[in-house]
DNA sequence: AATTTGACGAAGC
DNA sequence: GGCTTCGCCAAAT
């Protein structure tokens, strides 16, 4: 296990309820700024063992990266549940629920 | 050891 | 706005 790979599960964890992180931002944070693609083997590996919150993981525009209709309606009701509204094409306003890591994020306005 | 694979992302058209 | 191309890199084959 690569310690980025680690550092992905953490960070995942770390999402708070009712936000949601892009897999982007998680790997740049896990130390691997390109990384985005290894976020997305380890949830699809990893989340049931881990007991991850990858509902709470979206692609860089904010929508459900699922392919799997049936998934995909999975992760948006969880979402909508945690409060986090998603439209009829399972996208979330990034805008609004995107989580920035405070202890990174020393001006979270410039970084949007 | 070498090659393929992705629930991605940014850039170009 | 959509679609294609290319880069990315750990893990699976």
């Amino acid at each position: 296990m690569q310690p980025f790979t680690k550092r992905v599960i953490e960070i995942i964890k770390a999402i708070p309820e009712g936000n949601v992180m892009t897999y982007g931002q998680i790997a740049a944070q896990a130390g691997s700024p390109r990384g985005a693609r290894q976020v997305v083997r380890i949830l699809h590996s990893l989340s049931a063992v881990h007991s991850l919150p990858w509902h709470r993981v979206v692609n860089a525009k904010g929508e459900i990266a699922l392919q799997e209709e049936e998934a995909r309606f999975m992760q948006s009701f969880y979402l909508n549940n945690e409060g986090v509204e998603t439209d009829e094409a399972g996208r979330v306003n990034l805008e609004r629920y995107r989580y920035i890591d405070t202890e990174q994020a020393s001006d979270p306005d410039a970084l949007q």
